[in-house]
DNA sequence: TCATCATATCATTATAGACTGATATACTAG
DNA sequence: CTAGTATATCAGTCTATAATGATATGATGA
C-alpha cells in the first residue's frame, strides 16, 4: 500500500474522530495518565482503552513510559494539544451545525 | 440523540479524517471551486464528490454559492485552513508512524 | 515461588459510512 | 419550449473498524 499526504493526514485526523479516541486524547491534555486513570475517567471498558492507546501510540500520537506497575501515557507532540484547542474554537462557532450533521 | 463536546468535536475531524474528504476540503484551500473543477482535481466520482459536500456543509465547514450554472463551494471558516496547516506540520514529524499505522 | 494488580492481545460480532450506478433536479442558452 | 450541462439524491453493496468478553502478558511484593 502506499500513501500520498493527503492520505497520512486523512489519518492523522482519524485519530481524533472517534469519540472514544478523543475522550482519551483529552484525558491527555492534562498531562500524562495512567491507563486504569482513563478507564475511570471515560467510562469505556479497560480492554477498549488500551486498543485505542495502542492505535494512537502506533501512529505516534501517544508515547508511554513504565513507572513500577503503572504505564504513564502522554501526548508526544505540543502541537495535539493545539489541534484540539483550535477543534473546540471551531466546534463552539459551529456547534449548531454539528447538532444537525446527521451524515457522518 | 444527545450529544457532548468531545462527542461534537469527533464529528468536526471526522470532517477531516476521510481521504476523499480531506481531498475535497485542500482544493478549497486555493479559494472557491466548483463541483467539476473538484471532481477534475480529486478524481473522484460527480455524486461521490457531491455526497461528501453534502456532508461537509450540513456540518458548516463549507458553504455554497450559485454562479450561473454553477455552484461555488468554499471553506467557511479561516480556521478550517489552520488546522489543515497545522496537520501538514504534524505529519511532517509523525509521518513515519503514519506510514506504519495499520490499526484504523 | 505465588498471588495480585495493571495492561495488552485476540477472535468475534455489529454497525457506520464510503462508494457506485441510476436517476432526479436545476440552471442556461438557443 | 427543448437540449445540454451542472449538481443532487437515492437504494443497495461492501468494507473498515469499534466494542466486547475471554484470555494472555508483565510487573510487584510477600
Amino acid at each position: 500500500m502506499q500513501f500520498n499526504a493527503t492520505e497520512l493526514k486523512a489519518k492523522l485526523f482519524r485519530g481524533f474522530s472517534d469519540t472514544s479516541r478523543l475522550g482519551i486524547l483529552e484525558t491527555l491534555r492534562n498531562g500524562p495518565r495512567t491507563v486504569s486513570e482513563m478507564v475511570e475517567i471515560t467510562g469505556l471498558t479497560q480492554p477498549n482503552v488500551s486498543n485505542h492507546l495502542a492505535c494512537l501510540r502506533e501512529c505516534g500520537l501517544v508515547r508511554r513510559e513504565q513507572k513500577g506497575k503503572f504505564i504513564y501515557y502522554e501526548l508526544s507532540d505540543e502541537r495535539i494539544s493545539t489541534l484540539m484547542e483550535l477543534g473546540d474554537g471551531l466546534v463552539a462557532d459551529l456547534a449548531k451545525g454539528f447538532y444537525e450533521c446527521t451524515r457522518y
